[in-house]
DNA sequence: GGGGGAAGGACCA
DNA sequence: TTCCTGGTCCTTCCCCC
């Protein structure tokens, strides 16, 4: 209890002192200073703010993790204690008999890189505290800073008051980089697969440096020094490490204790050179000293049997200073014993929990391990396990395939629909273009929202197939929007940051193309039937339903697909047809229709989209409560026992019910995916189940594509005029058409689709497109495909 | 009841 | 007036066997 009291808050009302919010002085020039005073300031200007009140939030769910830890530690009995301890001693002797003490591992860290940058580039700010980055939020911070307790990660307007003097420098990514890129050139020559681990940062392992170091002559090992008289150095190599460089002004720059400040030779022409030898120390000296030589900057390093303590050591002796941890256990053990478990890669939670068990040094760790056992995760538990031995990775890899790719904003309070749908499209684009430098397509999409009291939530969709288009992303995050708008509805979602993620990468078999617009398609197909047929662009647009483009479909309607089972003949994921296939895969119900035909085909994909149009119609609503489900699949069988259903001519099967539940089971079906229902009224529970449950209406409607060919169906009734919606956006220009009638409208569509169709075909007419590149009017009124479900 | 996948949240660098 | 990105782990929920 004692130990909680210290650890949490001191009271739960928010009053007192937050220790999350608290100064982390785990950092290079910032020992020795008034914590408490600091630590006022920064309450002081954070208090009653939205961003401290949700950090109260977090911290008082830390303090309950606590709490419920110390509960169960308040159980643990002694026989339990004793097992975990034999069974702490067994992995400990195992881990020992693997204990790799042969590499020789480097951690080099450009000291206050950004910060160090400007300052070279502008030697004014030389003697003045300054930061990089702006009011908001600071990225790095000079050593003068550091004495008022400015730091990275800590917004620009708390570190002005801790600092009235502070100057804020914007930061500027690209001169950063450049300069990351001469330092990398030299890590280069010690080790070719270094791993960098950010712009300043990286790991090297130079024990085959080393090997080869020890036969070289000591021409080698010589750099000279040469200055002129107007300040500039030029460096020279002497063997096989070639450099020629002009600097503007002579190092160091920014710290004292340089490598090359060490007492230099005169060489035969009077120059001064500096000899390195051949041991581990000197090589990084000399890496150190080349790197200072070729950008004016100061690294620290560090130098230990694996990346672990070569992280911890090149903090040691910060700045412009390196620490070499000696290869043997003893060493190893000594080092580690009085380290505050922040410093090995334990964050500010665990840190918090750990210490309420009275644990903050690396040695009560190795002490308490049985404990730790018994309260924490197997990984976890493992994970201090290693700490405490002082164990880390010993070979330096470059990471290996990557997990997940996103993009996000943070921005100024965004409250209007019209924004939030049109940034999450930017979102998309971005990421779509960052997607395709990598050539990564991804099943899942996540979307990430922070609401303005810093409240974050993700929101994920899995589909069958991977995605990587703008269209295809945006088709996925705008559904997960308009749900979370939904959600607050009638009160607006009011966000400050939003995000979008793909991940769940499709291995090599599922990055092929995916199938193509019914325009693309077309097309393939005109040089496909090239041989055999001719037909003219005026075949290939009988109607607008026809030829609506895959993009004006949602999401929905494109992860109606098993990538398995039927991937070659009815999914997105499916391939275009091969030349000299006889059959085109229809895009609405997506079965294989076994015709090269374009008429026939046509024919089949307009009895389709009318299907689905039809039986929307029976739909007195907007489709607020609607939910359309295809299932692509042979061998449906409904399952429930209360509603009446209806069916479609082209496979739609209408549902009723007033029921809460309606269970589809289904003798091997593909996964169901359904327009989700923004109100929350039909869900989606795996592959072969559909949940329908209604609280705010008891006649919920489900749409679902029925396995079985055309029916008869009823006639469906024609919707009220006065439940359309205001005036419409045609899908195919963007733009919002001054009518509501249908059929005016699909005039409109038709025109713009038969003009899509003919620029797609390779300009085969010519077509004024002018009138047709207006910037996407989002929103302005309902979407295609919602015309079709409504109308 | 256990295995396993998906989703969501949290932590960490 | 409190960042961005990406990886990992943990928990919960649910389906399936």
């Amino acid at each position: 209890i004692e130990n909680i009291k210290k650890w949490g808050t001191s009271s739960s009302s928010g009053e007192g002192f937050l220790s999350r919010m608290a100064l982390n002085d785990n950092k290079a020039g910032m020992e020795g200073l008034n914590r408490d005073k600091i630590n006022k300031i920064i309450m002081e200007s954070s208090k009653g703010s939205r961003f401290y009140e949700n950090e109260l939030k977090k911290e008082q769910q830390v303090n309950q993790r606590i709490e419920r830890m110390m509960l169960q530690k308040a159980h643990i009995t002694e026989q339990q204690l004793s097992k975990a301890q034999a069974q702490v001693e067994k992995m400990t002797s195992d881990l020992e008999r693997g204990r790799d003490l042969s590499r020789v591992i480097v951690h080099v860290d450009m000291d206050a890189f950004y910060a160090a940058v400007e300052t070279r580039d502008c030697p004014d700010l030389m003697d003045k505290p300054m930061a990089v980055g702006s009011m908001s939020m600071l990225s790095t911070s000079n050593y003068h800073a550091r004495k008022f307790g400015v730091r990275a990660a800590m917004p620009g307007f708390i570190a002005k008051k801790l600092c009235p003097n502070l100057v804020i420098v914007p930061i500027n990514f690209d001169k950063y980089r450049a300069v990351s890129a001469e330092v990398r050139e030299v890590f280069a020559d010690y080790d070719p697969h270094f791993l960098p681990m950010s712009l300043d940062e990286a790991y090297l392992d130079i024990s085959d440096h080393l090997e080869q170091r020890r036969g070289w002559p000591e021409a080698l090992r010589t750099h000279r020094l040469h200055t002129n008289n107007t300040g500039t150095a030029r460096v020279e190599d002497h063997g096989g490490l070639q450099e020629t460089v002009e600097l503007e002004g002579l190092s160091p720059v920014l710290f004292e204790n340089s490598p090359s400040s060490s007492p230099c030779l005169q060489d035969a022409a009077g120059g001064e050179v500096e000899v390195f030898g051949t041991c581990a120390e000197e090589a990084v000296r000399e890496m150190r000293f080349r790197i200072e030589q070729k950008t004016s900057l100061t690294a620290s390093a560090g130098i230990a049997p694996n990346m672990m303590l070569a992280k911890v050591c090149s903090d040691k002796n910060k700045p412009n200073g390196q620490y070499r941890l000696p290869s043997n256990r003893q060493a190893v053990i000594d080092f580690i014993q009085d380290l505050p478990v922040r410093k090995v890669g334990i964050g500010k939670v665990t840190e918090k929990m750990l210490g309420a068990l009275g644990i903050t040094s690396c040695s009560h760790l190795g002490q308490e391990m049985a404990l730790l056992a018994l309260l924490f995760s197997e990984t976890s538990w493992h994970h201090f396990l290693h700490i405490s031995m002082g164990l880390g990775s010993t070979h330096i890899e470059r990471d290996g395939e990557r997990k997940s790719m996103s993009t996000e904003r943070t921005f100024g309070e965004m409250g209007a629909l019209e924004e939030q749908f049109s940034l999450c499209r930017e979102l998309c684009q971005d990421l779509a273009q960052d997607l395709q430098k990598e050539a990564l397509k991804g099943k899942t999409v996540t979307l990430k929202l922070k609401n303005v009291n810093f409240e974050v939530k993700t929101r994920a969709w899995t589909l069958p197939c991977a995605v990587a288009t703008t269209e295809e992303l945006f088709a996925v995050a705008k559904d997960l929007l308009k749900t979370e708008i939904d959600n607050v509805s009638p009160q607006p979602l009011r966000l400050r940051l939003m995000g979008v993620r793909v991940s769940n990468f499709a291995s090599a078999d599922d990055k092929k193309p995916l199938q193509k617009s019914i325009v693309g398609f077309l097309h393939k197909k005109q040089t496909d039937s090239s041989r055999t047929q001719t037909h003219t662009p005026k075949n290939t647009n009988t109607s607008a339903e026809t030829d609506i483009s895959m993009s004006a479909l949602t999401a929905s309607d494109k992860m109606t697909h098993e990538p398995s089972a039927h991937a070659s003949t009815s999914s997105c994921c499916s391939t275009e047809p091969e030349s000299g296939t006889d059959s085109l895969t229809c895009p609405v119900c997506f079965r294989e229709v076994n015709t090269t035909e374009l008429t026939v085909f046509n024919r089949h994909v307009d009895q389709c989209l009318s299907g689905v149009t039809m039986g929307q119609n029976n739909h007195t609503d907007t489709d607020e409560l609607l939910s359309r489900c295809m299932l692509d699949s042979v061998g449906l069988q409904l399952d429930s026992s209360a509603g009446d259903h209806t069916e479609s001519t082209t496979g739609l099967l209408l549902y009723e019910t007033s029921t809460a539940n309606i269970s589809l089971s289904t003798v091997g079906l593909n996964p169901v995916c359904l327009n989700t229902c923004p109100n929350g009224d039909v869900s989606i529970h795996r592959a072969n189940t559909l949940k329908v449950s209604s609280q705010s209406d008891p006649r919920v409607r489900v749409c679902l594509l029925s396995p079985g060919g055309p029916r008869p169906m009823t006639t469906p009734k024609p919707e009220s005029r006065d439940h359309r919606g205001p005036a419409l956006t045609c899908p195919v220009c963007q733009e919002t058409q001054d009518t509501n009638d249908l059929t005016l409208f699909n005039r409109h569509v038709d025109l713009c689709l038969n003009q899509e169709v003919l620029h797609e075909l390779g300009g085969l007419a010519s077509v004024d497109r002018t009138t047709h590149t207006a910037p996407p009017a989002a929103h302005k009124g309902p979407c295609f495909r919602d015309v079709l479900f409504t109308e």
